[in-house]
DNA sequence: TCCTGTTGACTACAAATGTAGTCGAATATA
DNA sequence: TATATTCGACTACATTTGTAGTCAACAGGA
């Protein structure tokens, strides 16, 4: 499933702490995303329309929660993206975040075992 | 600098064969995709206009070549999608591939030596 | 020289996206 | 009970993106 840049960031609000009202997640979403209100809810109605997050009603709101896996989105949206930027090579794309710092000691320390694991 | 997909997709053909023409470049990218010359010429507009690419004459045509960096973008574009997707963790990312069967057994020999590096 | 095809310039246009306003109903508050 | 607030539904609208058409100038062959 495709979810927009501002999309994604309602997403992740959402995973973090799911059940939460619309204004939940406008306050949330303070400080990061300076939106309205109503531009929450446009994509909150978005995100439901095609069926990443469920809308349960609790007294007169609705309580969000997604219906889309993180894991799952995170796995494809990573795929997509390999795919488009680097035509299916993942090899580079690590190579790229090693020269950018874009790795802390723990992630190498991460990365070092999961190599150890595919070795295997 | 902000590419789009297809965009993305002229960049890629000059990057590899930098001093194409247009009908070079359509020619080029018939079968992955599907477009009419016109298409192909107005994503070399744009491209150029936001000085991804520059066009030099030459007798009637234009041959056209990078002045955006492939590696800089990469770079550029691997950042902003970690920043938006993992929150700017590399980690996961890597975990992710890493399920996707996306490692070749080149990519993960290739990932081990870079963790070699990293260590140091 | 006349036709034909190629080239870049300019224009078009629908869909997606970001961002938000209005409105009527329900609720809380004075 | 009168009013202010809050909620969801619906609507709005500019920009970006994907995709392509038209047109006038030029080049090359008949």
């Amino acid at each position: 499933m495709q979810v927009t840049d501002a999309e994604l960031a309602v997403m992740r609000t959402i995973w973090a702490r799911p059940g939460l009202s619309a204004a939940d997640i406008h306050t949330a979403l303070e400080g990061d995303q300076d939106w309205s209100r109503q531009t929450v809810k446009t994509l909150l109605a978005r995100l439901t329309e095609k069926g990443a997050l469920k809308a349960e009603a609790e007294g007169r709101k609705f309580l969000y929660t997604a219906l889309l896996d993180q894991a799952d989105y995170e796995a494809s949206a990573t795929q997509r993206f390999v795919d488009k930027v680097y035509r299916g090579r993942a090899a580079p794309l690590v190579a790229h975040l090693a020269d950018s710092k874009g790795l802390t000691e723990d992630d190498i320390a991460e990365l070092e075992s999961l190599i150890e694991r595919l070795k295997s």
